[in-house]
DNA sequence: AAGTCTTGTGGAATCGATTCCATGGAATCG
DNA sequence: CGATTCCATGGAATCGATTCCACAAGACTT
């Protein structure tokens, strides 16, 4: 299809000098003089050169590609952490293999296999899941990595991840001190620490600030939207249904949303919500959604900054960021009608 | 940090073979005996070995790496599309590699270089502007391309693209009948093909159904959140202001969602309001978004079988999938109040 | 029974860069 | 001024797979 593809060999060629002396000057050698680096330069431009990048890494053993390993880009939260993650990576001359797990372990261990064979200078994950294999291989070849948003149980790898407890307490204590007793809570996957962390936290604050320990009032989701709508669905239909609820993560949060709005419940008037993940939008509803907000991008920024300072060999302390609540109209005060439309 | 890395030869020595036989089972050539197949079989296992992808595709020329260039993954039509291309470039057993472009040229060009240095078998790309310079360097190089959601004049690559001519048709016509005459246009880039072609369509819809031609109604955008939200100001600032918005993709339709918020304005009621894009929420606001719908995942699946069709050396015909009016609360009936709060 | 065809195999060349090592000339030193 | 360091350079080895080529041994022809 195309011709013999141009190699380093012609650049030198054209330029008069070896292609030891032109892979120098590609590479920012310090040890070249002006002469060559410029002839090499011109030579460049004139062919329009571009490095094979698999011969570089072949020799090199540096690919400058890292791995990212999501749930689900479709999320919202996902995708501005990928964002953030992939322009600070660019910035540093990495370009992102962007892998998609949708939740599924095989298809987690499927990418991380591929980030092994691809030689990637390192990994940025959001695992799930314990000990899983390919997970293990990663880490046993010494394969520079930074958990962000999730961890995984005696896996010590540095990580960012969200300090949910704070934001979900403030979450727990502003619906108690509207008068709301039965908050319904619909958790994320308990194969996840967020997920983990998240409930454990809610339940340790509920106690706290006296709301009802009804285990019916927690419903297992799993992070998906539909599972926020049948979660819903389920705890409005106990015989003692919350007054409020509160879901781990957005898409769970819309899932419900479009439950109470097909029963026909006024949000923040016969029924809080509260959701967990500030999403742009959120605030456009009428009404406007009460979130627990943390910050996305750096999230993102600070995973890409952990993972260069393991691939230069050190060991980062990992990083907790803070969430906190963002009071809007969704949860409003608890009155005797509640639940009961 | 790691010991010397495992190799192939490593593997042909456990399994009693030569390289080139072990390279032959890992590849799947039939000329192998099923002996040396369940040895090789077993000596990967054992040693866990995962061939370097870097040498492999040096040798073989082809890498199972595709590089798909979207403009913004935060926009969530691009993320659906990245999911949808990404899932189905998976199951072939490619891997992608994910560039977005921000909507910026430079950043573009930068990440068509990258995807030329690791030798993508195939590009997958939304673009932007016109002769990029980058964008020539791929085709030049006779690297298998499609271009998906959006075109470039001159540039004949095979494409998957949406007919928003139907669509925005079904809409301005539908809000003829409501009775509105003056409809402010949110309009994309013109440096993008979908933001020529939306306005083209709108227009030619506008004088086909008697509403106004006044050049004053359009805006243009950046087919970003902000510029829809200063869009809708602008528009309803006008001397004679419309009393419907058409926004060209969804998150405009989001900024033009928060100005009329801002402004008290009831959406259907004292303005419509139909957008480009649908997405999951948008039929969960209060009141629930008439939109353009096309089918994304159809998209992303659709660009990943062309592109492997051009892989194989075929041409194939270009795709252009339906759009269709969805009619929900928010594009209301006009009354002689509308616009005037 | 002798020649032709298959089939599986191993040795060695190859892909395109980087990098080790040796070298020659200029610069610096005592 | 001779000895030593420094600098830029080119030749050649190297990274780890794939693949060309030659070859041996068995399966078929006629």
């Amino acid at each position: 299809m195309t011709g013999p593809s141009i190699t380093i060999k012609d650049v030198a060629a054209l330029a008069g000098v070896s292609s030891a002396t032109a892979s120098r000057v590609l590479s920012g050698n310090p040890a070249t003089s002006a002469e060559s680096r410029q002839k090499v330069a011109a030579a460049v431009a004139e062919l329009d050169f571009h490095p094979n990048a698999q011969a570089r890494a072949l020799r090199s053993t540096r690919t400058n590609v890292i791995g990212l390993l999501l749930s689900d880009i479709r999320n919202p939260f996902f995708a501005d952490l990928a964002h953030a993650a992939e322009q600070a990576a660019l910035a540093e001359g990495l370009v992102t293999l962007l892998g998609n797990a949708n939740e599924s372990i095989p298809q987690q261990d499927r990418y991380l296999d591929t980030f092994i064979s691809q030689r990637v200078d390192g990994v940025i994950a959001a695992p799930q899941g314990e000990g899983s294999s390919s997970l293990r291989a990663v880490l046993e070849r010494g394969i520079p990595t930074v958990f962000v948003d999730r961890t995984v149980d005696g896996i010590d790898v540095p990580s960012v991840t969200t300090d949910s407890d704070s934001g979900i307490r403030q979450a727990v204590e502003h619906l108690a001190r509207q008068g709301h007793e039965r908050v319904g809570y619909i958790a994320g996957p308990q194969t996840t620490s967020t997920g983990r962390d998240r409930l454990k936290s809610f339940s340790r604050a509920a106690r706290e600030f006296g709301l009802s320990a009804d285990p019916a009032l927690t419903y297992f989701g799993d992070f998906q939207s539909a599972s926020g709508s049948t979660g819903a669905h389920h705890l409005l239909g106990l015989a003692q249904p919350p007054t409020a609820l509160l879901a781990a993560d957005s898409p769970m949060a819309v899932g419900a949303l479009a439950t109470l709005n097909r029963k026909g419940l006024r949000i923040g008037r016969d029924m809080a919500l509260i959701a967990f993940d500030d999403i742009e939008w959120f605030s456009l509803l009428d009404p406007p959604l009460t979130v627990i907000s943390h910050d996305v991008e750096a999230m993102g920024r600070t995973a890409v900054r952990l993972l260069l300072e393991v691939i230069d060999g050190h060991k980062p302390e990992s990083v907790v960021l803070p969430s906190e609540l963002i009071v809007r109209a969704s949860s409003g005060t608890a009155d005797p009608s509640l639940g009961r439309p």
